[in-house]
DNA sequence: ACATACATTAAAATCATTCTAATCTGTTGA
DNA sequence: TCAACAGATTAGAATGATTTTAATGTATGT
């Protein structure tokens, strides 16, 4: 079988193969010039939405999981009893708005470059993330 | 009956009457001088250790998010099964060690103010939390 | 001491995530 | 091309953290 070459690329470079279904959560994904945030909750109902295509809740984790550790996604530090997502992998923040539940980027140049003095002997920063919880002011 | 009042004060701002199982709890969380990282698991595991109290999951949870909410313990943001909380309640920030999923205390004088330029109409910021993902230099 | 509101508990329920095992499909090499 | 195999898909089961339930117990104000 053959399959749009479109996203064969990012696949295979997550060690996935192209197929049916992983096609089309590289269609939801990153088919649009608007980054956005999500859950596999979300992803799984926009698909439904979207698609005649059937994906099961595994396949769906599989992916998302290979593209995160491949980096073509991040995973949003926030607790939360999900795990939120960012199609928007450059390097960024973000306001998390405890009132709504919600997730709003802060782009690089919003904010400083954050500085740590301290070290680990050993260890290497791999990244550096800032979470800012915001509520309504009164 | 009357208990030792020496978290009555913490227990009754946090909306909990004083209890034999949350004085045990406050004592496991706050008689030290060390601040400490733990899970709900990691809590129940040492009152099972230290006391001849038996305690409650359900217990240990609604105290924890009570003091919590208070701001007597402050839930740590990063991402995994379970929801780390600190004791250590200033202001300060994370490494989190990705190859052993540890925390470590960076003071808050070891990274400098985190400026953030963009703002929310109507919201105002509650808390700004860096969090640096450190692995193992090669 | 009473009445009541809150606390405790074990167990069940819930919810996200991961695993399993049976079936199916993309890929490779002859 | 096509057989064989490695990897993919799936529904459903399993897992594990957290929350809820409902029965029983306890702190508190009067």
């Amino acid at each position: 079988m053959t399959y749009d070459p479109k996203y064969e690329n990012k696949l295979r470079e997550s060690g996935l193969r192209p197929t049916k279904q992983r096609i089309k959560i590289c269609e939801v994904l990153f088919d649009s010039t608007e980054t956005f945030h999500f859950t596999i909750k979300d992803l799984v109902k926009i698909i439904e939405n979207q698609a005649n295509i059937k994906v099961s809740l595994a396949t769906v984790y599989n992916t998302v999981h290979a593209f995160n550790k491949k980096g073509y996604l991040k995973e949003i530090p926030i607790n939360s009893s999900q795990s939120y997502y960012d199609t928007n992998i450059s390097h960024h923040h973000h306001f998390f708005d405890e009132d709504e539940n919600k997730l709003i980027d802060i782009d690089q140049n919003d904010v400083d470059e954050v500085m740590i003095k301290k070290t680990i002997p050993g260890k290497k920063i791999k990244s550096i993330e800032v979470i800012a919880k915001i509520v309504t002011d009164n």
